[in-house]
DNA sequence: GAGTAAACGAGACGGTACGTCGAGTCTTTTC
DNA sequence: GAAAAGACTCGACGTACCGTCTCGTTTACTC
């Protein structure tokens, strides 16, 4: 037994012989109804019911209906993020319009504005959220970004995580927030501003004309 | 909610002055259990009992608990925001904090994650929440932006509501998405970057020397 | 409204407006299922099922499965007893019989000592059992035994309801407890022993002479 | 159980000799936990884990609930049932007293009439606990009673069972179904009216005078 | 003494029913 | 003649045990 294996076992003594029929059947169903109904008529008496499992089983191994979407969301494969142009501007681009397209187009895009409903109420499923789902996701992102910096296209002074949380939250809060619509050119404009700024200086006009203080 | 909108409000209005008692208890019930157990844990049962009104009487009014948690939240007096200094960054920046001031401290943050995951389920619902709380509010902190633009101090092409959009949306995201700290050094950074941008040239640099410097 | 009214109208005030169409129909489905499975087998989830109604509904009006058997069977018409033959031994072995075909034949005598285990566990439901169900049926047979005492063919110094639980007890017993057989020859024989005694005298007979008083 | 009946018994206890000490927590496990919460509230799956058991192996041995019971109930030490006076009234009292104050007083009172509940439903229930527990109880009172017999106190037509079953079952029944005293008052009058009758005569009165005295 | 088969503890499993809660609708009573 | 009060049907909640079924692990009996 190499040491890999040895760690390894040790994580399953935790979680004691769980089926692996059951719980595969869990996560299946969790996301074929994820897609049927959405996050809001999602039942975990629907779950075990159609997965053909005691309700106490789910419950057994997790702990809310927030924690199995987010396990389930988890397990479906990400489309892999590797748009690596080698220039900044095209690779937060294509960062932002994938985001746009998850947002609106696939099952998770509909799930995640209700799931956050959750999250703020629950830490502890916050948590989990951020490292099972988020962070892996995430961070394939960060490293392309962060490639513009070693390259120097980018100063290695900027906050990398905010430039993202600018991008997706702007998508994020337009879409669920002020409901103005998220197309293709919001991700143009919002890759200009981000990089670019809105041009304005660090000063007021000269006072020459101006409004305030003479 | 602004000048009433024709024939249908004065019937509402005649009809309202009848059981002004009633409409105003279920109101300001709604206002109290909000701040005591969150969106979340209110049932229109619980406002119902708590006002002395039957459930019915909610119902004949407000199509949904978010509905009714909309109108509650609206006749909360909004702070006013007239930070009007004349210069386009000061006021921004106040804006900033103000956004992290009521998502972290006042109830209303606290309840708007929670609402944006019915305002998704329900277009209805998301009509009446940006006409009658997100409108009135935003308004404000554009008229200010415009006022910038006005003095010259920010360029006519700018799009102030994508600016807007990325200054909440990076707040609220990262307060319900990602988790990270909302402070008063994001609302700085975040200003600097939307003004002045990350500063990275339009084009990667030149290919002359390597990307790393030696 | 006469005075018989009013008295109803304020018991009915303390059960707030039931409806009546549900209500006969819980009832109405307990009797047949009791019928069908037994009380063992009967759940108020299925009661509520066939009933077409909700569980709450049943939980509502009723605080147990006991209490809504036993209202059940208060509702059934009782076989009525009016042996009244004008003889004590005949009405006794009547009423005797009786006790044993409802035990033996009826729904009710399978109920019955299922119900008991409830009984001795839940003393508010030992009250509702005695006054609605026990108390009526009772009662019936205790006023012919009295006639037996006013026609002076009982002694007053008799307890009668002693009498009716030695006989009662007596067929119960053997039938949940003993097992031996319970028929007709048990009423015969428990009738002569109450009326005549074993036949015993007060004192350990004399040692000279036979056992029985010459 | 008295003596062993054959191949089958040794091979059971060449079986139950493995596990002792399992089999005996689990029968002072169960008398421990009826003392404690009684008989409906005492399940296998709370027996097995207080003693240290899996619940398979409870499973392994006993049938059901009532069968473990049963047999943890028969092996407690009976109260020796030695009050033979040589006086047939005598020792009946001594009987009745002793069946009250089991009923009222002793754990196994209290379980008898939940139990009892699962014998009607299962016959083979029922025989168990007639072979096991009430046959070698009651068999020591049947051979009180019958030296009365012997010694010529009663007569030898009299069906002791039957008076026992008399005896018994107007306490019991009392106990458990009309909810009247079982009090020591019951004993001395039970045993009365049994021994003696109620002294009414084989026929009616002489119809001289009227059925109620004038 | 080693090998082997059972019985073992532990507890996960599919189920059934529990009793509660709230949703949204419908009915009766009251002002 | 509306609105209070609240009963209604419905569906899901999360829990408790049921009795069955793996899992490794003793343990006692062959060989």
């Amino acid at each position: 037994v190499g040491p890999e294996a040895g760690a390894d076992d040790r994580g399953d003594e935790r979680i004691r012989r769980r089926n692996a029929r059951s719980h595969r059947a869990i996560l299946d169903t969790t996301t074929e109804l994820l897609a049927e109904v959405g996050y809001g008529q999602l039942t975990i008496e629907g779950v075990a019911a159609r997965a053909g499992v005691g309700k106490a089983t789910v419950y057994r191994w997790w702990a809310s209906k927030g924690a199995l979407v987010i396990e389930a969301m988890s397990q479906q494969p990400t489309v892999p993020f590797d748009t690596d142009t080698g220039n900044l501007r095209a690779d937060l681009l294509a960062a932002v319009r994938r985001m746009i397209d998850v947002l609106t187009d696939s099952p998770e895009g509909t799930v995640l504005p209700e799931l956050t409903a959750d999250l703020v109420r629950d830490p502890r499923l916050a948590d989990q959220f951020r490292a099972q789902f988020l962070r892996p996701r995430r961070s394939a992102i960060e490293k392309v970004i962060q490639k513009a910096v070693e390259r120097g296209e980018l100063s290695p002074d900027v906050d990398i995580r905010l430039v993202l949380d600018a991008s997706a939250g702007a998508v994020f809060y337009r879409y669920v927030v002020t409901g103005e619509p998220v197309t293709e050119d919001l991700a143009t404009k919002l890759v200009s501003l981000l990089l670019d700024g809105t041009g304005s200086t660090r000063e007021p006009p000269q006072p020459a004309a101006g409004q305030v203080r003479p």
